[in-house]
DNA sequence: ATGAAAGCGCTAACAG
DNA sequence: CTGTTAGCGCTTTCAT
């Protein structure tokens, strides 16, 4: 706030040279002679100068920024997402500007649209919300935009992983340790994640010749206090031994429900989750759960954004299969090893 | 990036006035005509015209962005935290621009000067390792930086709770309880936090006429990993019945070592942590331990910034005391209940 | 009360 | 290879 900041035509009067000259080297665009760039060069480092990019945004139309609308900033899945973002984001010029849409449908969408409108050149909306027309709509200018965690099919430049297989990877392995009353933690029935993770629970039942019985589905909301509620609605219904949890924040919501009804894990109950959050190794017993790359899926969106806004940028090669990562909360029902 | 922005041009020539006009109503500056000025907002609506924030900073000097600083975005900490930014900002027309340092000083100071530089009109800093002097050195325009972090005495604008109470608070109802060989899992000594949560610790202690043992005190990162590796080292050493965790995260590790080596919650060890994130309530026993309010931390951070920037900003109310969270990680060893 | 014009700092033709 | 000039979209004197 003190004294201006210096500019280009300071360096320019330094190097004794126009501001065009200057630059043009700074852009390395246009010829410049060998001579006059050290000369601008060492003008520019000498005055420490940093391009305003308020004017460089002006005149190159571009406003510098990344926006990223996730629902929350904070809890275990999202973090990670972000940090995967800023990871990518952080080699180039882009700044990344956040929002939360707090679960609120209006909100994401004045949100995104002024995002688009005042901070971001393209942005990355993780959400089931806003459809692939809302997003037209508030996205006049045709930005980048790339989508997480809804229908590939429906929407251009999704990114996910196969839910529905991690599904199945879930429950097959509670089948094949013995287990057939096997209920499942669902979230919004409307939304695309949980219809895959709901098929690929029912592809391992039907393919195991079990039967799908509803009133072992119970849905939720993907948040812990949402599995500690289903979990207490399932421990009403019929008799089960395992839960594949849609998530792991809603199984650490379900252990909680279990101890409180006496309920012994794997003993009494076997579990399954999905995300293989941070702290899912630390549960007691350590979650079995599915692992969904979200940081890398947080590069990938980042990098698709990046491609996407410039075609010279590389794609980030990524895996974005779900694995099932084997710890200590199923029990294995076989008299012999699967 | 397909058809131009609708520009104050437009609206000037639609509404038949000069841009100036324009500009006045939008900003309420300077005297309008009631007429003119219904005429011009209603052709802003009719245009959809936004005022392009790269041309308005140009000439009012300033970036439009509150850059933020904290070690990671992920975890159930620094992520409540900016949320608490996101709450406040999301009332003004400043961005959010996250930037993570991911514990690396350099990394820190770098990304804190391009902030400034590029994106922020002023910044929030949550670390220790840059000192007053380092971030007068990367802010040459001294623009406004509140640190989270850091002792008080040290640096202006600086907030944070009570770290000392809330250690003595902790420490003192284990005592209260009955404990006397209360271990502490510390942090990195040379930072204010850490030390601060000593003192409280300490000043427990003494006041009960308690010995402080150094042989119980071992510092470590305040990670899962690294608690789990400080538990263990406290098991090879004297014996205790109770340690005070510097944060929720170690304790969370703290837990796992225990079991591993067969010591029981709270029967053989009790455990007091510190923060108060989300799944200290989920783990198993609960955890006691200390709220830290750190979305309202979040919150007051933002305000500051905000304030600074602009004298008539309303400063928000904001509780900064830590509070004991009483839940089932201790036993008491009184036969009379304290 | 309103308009004309200058200028914020930078890039990109256009000349030379 | 380099300098001059015209904007980018907006705010703000300075006139009127």
């Amino acid at each position: 706030m003190t004294r201006k900041r210096t500019t280009i035509k300071d360096v320019s009067v330094l190097a004794g040279v126009s501001v065009s000259t200057v630059s043009r080297v700074l852009n390395s665009s246009g010829p410049i002679s060998e001579d006059t760039r050290k000369l601008v060069e060492s003008a520019a480092t000498q005055l420490k100068y940093q391009p305003n990019p308020l004017a460089r945004g002006l005149v190159n139309q571009q406003l510098g920024g990344i926006g990223v609308m996730v629902p929350w900033i904070a809890g275990p899945y999202f973090g990670v997402f972000l940090e995967g973002i800023q990871r990518v984001l952080r080699e180039t010029d882009y700044r990344l500007v956040v929002a939360s849409g707090q679960g609120n449908r209006d909100n994401e969408q004045e949100t995104l649209a002024y995002l688009l409108n005042n901070d971001a050149d393209g942005v990355i909306y993780y959400g089931e919300r806003l459809s692939a027309a809302d997003l037209e709509q508030i996205n006049p200018h045709m930005k980048p935009v790339v989508v997480m965690g809804q229908d590939p099919a429906e929407l251009p430049n999704n990114i996910g992983i196969d839910d529905e297989l991690g599904a199945y990877l879930a429950t097959r392995y509670l089948i094949d340790h013995g287990h057939s009353e096997i209920a499942h933690i669902s979230g919004d029935p409307h939304t695309h994640v949980t219809r895959s993770k709901l098929a690929g629970y029912q592809r391992a039942l039907s393919q195991a010749g079990l039967p799908y019985r509803s009133g072992l589905v119970v849905s939720s909301n993907y948040t812990e206090p949402g599995g500690y509620q289903a979990a207490l609605k399932l421990l009403a219904g019929p008799a089960f031994t395992a839960i594949f949890c849609g998530n792991d924040q809603m199984a650490m919501g379900s252990y909680q429900a279990l101890r409180d009804f006496n309920k012994r894990i794997p003993e009494d109950v076997s579990m399954v989750g999905f995300d293989d959050i941070l702290f899912s190794r630390y549960m007691h017993p350590a979650l079995t759960t599915v692992r969904v790359p979200i940081y890398e899926m947080g590069m990938a969106a980042a990098s698709t954004v990046l491609r996407l806004l410039d075609r010279t940028h590389q794609e980030v090669r990524s895996v974005l299969e779900p694995q099932l990562i084997v710890r200590h909360s199923v029990l294995n029902l076989k008299p012999t090893p699967p």
